[in-house]
DNA sequence: AGCACGCCGACT
DNA sequence: GTCGGCGTGCTC
């Protein structure tokens, strides 16, 4: 529409929209002053803008011609910090996007995403040049003449018969002081190179497998041109990841970068050389474990487009690309895809949502798809692509049920689960115990009085540690000696009660002392490389026994585990959380697919006291997507995610009552925006599952919507009105859209 | 979140 | 007299 505006006003923008790192969920109208108006910074670009008394770093989110602001009050940018955008568009608009989604302050989700270093101001690196030797035209003339040493001499015939050295290559061979003399002597000289480009001819270092005909179905359907989102979900060991990798040869071939996704540090090592292997291409790791210098250079050398292959956990899901190509998320129904805490972004949702503004494919793959990605799939929303054979020669494991009523149980094991171990381990082969609870016992008890020792910060019993000789809380890392006798009654006779990993791995050397017992949990591996050493033990495929966590249950690939026993599978099965089931489905099957990956074929024992529960009953005796069926049309009676959509709003305090005050009133102002009605409901507040926990009391107000339209609009009037109440300064409160965990 | 202002208690 | 406790307000 035309604007009454002078001509100049509208030809030059003069405010600079910036976000800043702050919680308050606006952003901030400056000045641009004229020195600074020749070369306006562009969306993406970080400034520097004076923000009350101090002068912080600012992202420019877009120039604009006028503000809501008085225009006298509007303070002037400092200075430009960066020449070109340090984000490009379509990523800003996945920010935007997200803010505007999970209703968080965008100033704190694009920070709070960025690299550390870059949140300082610190400049983009530039690319790091390699140094190149070669020989100079003096030196192939009349080099030997110019030198003494027999080792300058050999270097130099090496320059001339074959130009362009890498300086690193040389250095372990010959000296620098040989290198330098040659300098000095001009008789060779420094040639500095950019990066590389991809070798698209000798991209493979090993060819690709061949693939069984449903992989070939599904690489046939997939196309990698242009926004589409695949479903890939086939059994542990269907080959999953050698579609990933064609397709990843494919778009590389065409020039383009791959963001590949994946749940945990732990698995990186093991991905990372899949890929290495494979691919003569650039590949850089995005995880919690670089330093902020090495996570800054691979995020460079992404958003420069030298690296080929992007692989990173959650929020590698932000990393810029020039070229992108595709974007690859494996184990998509893994929960660490969720942030927990502050700007709570499922990278699954946002890695869909960035394919379809980028126009590229995205491949989410599991054997144990969420009830979301089903449902999506249901909707039309994504294709689904079925792998249903293991590759290769490995055949599904077979499952068996360990009644735990009807049997002597030792530490933790049934006397058929033990005797189930022992002919294995008599036949050479390997066993995987699981049992998802760390420690020596989950409860320390006075045998007299009944009492427990409980954490004095979380509503938890304190872990027995009986290595370190210590009860420890698992949520807040409280930490305090055995007691010598009852706190309550003083009776010298204190238990551990039930039974954790490290009561079942003493248990278990002490049944078989000739074979190796690992154990892998978060106490076994805390120290770098141990779990990596232990997975290398595994792999010599000897003989042993190991217990552990969930750890075990992701992805790890262990080729000659024969028998996979899962100690307590009623965990989860009465919890207060409506996904604790598709959980328990979803870590059974993952870990029962730790087993017969080899030749020999697998079995998986199921120690349970509810050995007719129905839905134990489908998983077993009709597979995950049965199972999943179940309980999708559970979710759907109940009109629970994903047939709703689900808000929380979260508070804590340090004092009881305040929270669940702030969330009456959250609640109260929620319902004049909208009241309730059958479409869109309110709970709560309710204090969260486990009320106090690091000496802060939690709660929650749930709010459910047959439309995400409604939640959006009621949400963006409620959290501009959260943050003026007076009630919200004594807490700490979040919004939660699409919560994970109650 | 930071950071300042401001208005009341025990200290060199 | 003032050092400093954390309540309240503001950030273009």
């Amino acid at each position: 529409m035309a604007d009454l505006k002078p001509l100049a006003s509208i030809s030059k923008p003069l405010i600079v929209r910036v976000a800043v790192l702050s919680p308050l969920r606006r952003s901030f109208d400056y000045l641009l002053p004229d020195e600074l108006a020749k070369s306006p910074p562009q969306p993406g670009c970080r400034v520097s803008v004076p923000f009350g008394r101090r002068t912080v770093i600012g992202l420019v989110i877009e120039l604009a011609e006028s503000s809501d602001f008085d225009l006298d009050k509007l303070k002037p940018v400092d200075a430009i910090v960066d020449a070109d955008p340090l984000l490009p568009k379509s990523l800003f608009k996945l920010f935007n996007w997200a803010a505007n989604y999970y209703h968080h302050p965008i100033g704190d989700a694009l920070f709070t995403a960025l690299p550390v270093l870059l949140r300082t101001g610190r400049p983009l690196p530039e690319p790091r040049l390699t140094r190149l030797w070669q020989a100079t035209k003096t030196g192939i003339e009349n080099g030997h003449e110019l030198l003494r040493g027999a080792k300058q001499r050999a270097l130099l015939d090496e320059l001339a018969a074959d130009p362009l050295r890498i300086e690193n290559d040389l250095l372990k061979r010959y000296s620098r002081a040989t290198l330098n003399s040659l300098l000095e002597k001009q008789v060779a000289e420094i040639v500095f190179i950019g990066p590389q480009e991809i070798d698209v001819e000798n991209l493979l270092r090993q060819p690709p497998l061949t693939l069984n005909p449903s992989q070939q179905q599904a690489m046939d359907t997939i196309d990698c041109h242009g926004f589409n989102s695949w479903l890939l979900d086939g059994v542990t060991g269907s080959g999953k990841t050698e579609i990933y990798l064609q397709c990843i040869e494919k778009i590389i071939r065409y020039g383009r970068q791959a963001l590949v996704l994946i749940p945990e540090i732990s698995l990186t090592p093991q991905t990372e050389k899949r890929f290495r292997d494979r691919f003569n291409a650039p590949l850089v790791m995005l995880h919690s474990g670089l330093t902020d210098q090495e996570r800054l250079e691979s995020w460079a050398q992404a958003a420069r487009g030298e690296a080929a292959i992007v692989l990173g956990t959650r929020s590698a899901v932000f990393t810029p690309l020039k070229r992108p190509g595709i974007i690859i998320l494996d184990e998509e129904h893994d929960q660490s895809y969720k942030q927990q805490d502050g700007f709570r972004y499922s990278a699954r949702d946002l890695a869909v949502i960035r394919a379809k503004q980028e126009t590229i494919p995205i491949i989410l793959g599991s054997a144990t798809p969420s009830l979301e990605s089903l449902n999506n799939c249901a909707t039309g929303r994504y294709r689904h692509l079925l792998l249903r054979a293991r590759a290769g020669e490995a055949v599904q494991p077979h499952w068996r049920m360990v009644d735990l009523r009807a049997e002597q149980v030792e530490c933790g094991i049934a006397t058929s689960t033990l005797s189930a171990i022992r002919e294995a381990v008599a036949q050479n082969q390997q066993v995987l115990v699981f049992l998802n609870r760390r420690g020596f016992a989950p409860a320390m008890l006075c045998h007299d009085c009944g009492f427990a020792v409980d954490c004095p910060n979380c509503d938890t019993r304190l872990t027995v540690h009986r290595r370190h000789q210590r009860l420890l809380c698992h949520h807040c890392n409280y930490s305090r000696r055995l007691p010598q006798c009852c706190p309550n009654c003083q009776s010298q006779r204190m238990v551990a009660a039930g039974d954790g990993t490290e009561r079942s791995e003493g248990f278990l050397q002490s049944r078989f002392p000739d074979t190796p017992v690992l154990r892998i949990d978060r106490d076994t591996t805390r120290k770098k490389n141990a779990m990596q050493e232990m997975f290398d033990a595994v792999d010599s495929g000897e003989p042993c026994v190991l217990i552990g966590t969930q750890m075990l249950a992701k992805g790890h690939h262990f080729a000659n585990i024969s028998l996979v026993a899962v100690l307590d599978a009623d965990s989860g099965l009465f919890s207060a959380d409506f996904r604790a089931h598709e959980r328990l489905g979803q870590l059974l099957v993952q870990v029962a697919g730790r087993s017969g990956r080899g030749k020999i074929a697998g079995s998986v024992i199921l120690q349970t006291h509810q050995p007719d529960h129905p839905l134990l009953d489908v998983l077993i005796k009709q597979g995950y997507s049965h199972f999943a069926n179940l309980l999708s049309e559970q979710r759907q009676l109940l009109q629970l995610p994903p047939f709703s959509q689900l808000t929380l709003i979260r508070a804590d305090a340090d004092r009881p009552d305040s929270a669940e005050a702030f969330l009456q009133q959250a609640r109260q102002i929620a319902e004049s925006i909208i009241s309730p009605s059958p479409s869109l409901s309110y709970l709560g507040p309710l204090p969260a599952l486990m009320e106090r926990r690091n000496s802060r009391y939690r709660y929650l107000l749930q709010i459910s919507g047959e439309r995400r339209s409604d939640l959006n609009y009621l949400l963006s009037h409620l959290v501009l009105q959260l943050e003026k109440l007076p009630a919200a300064r004594q807490v700490r409160w979040g919004i939660d859209v699409d919560p994970q965990e109650l």
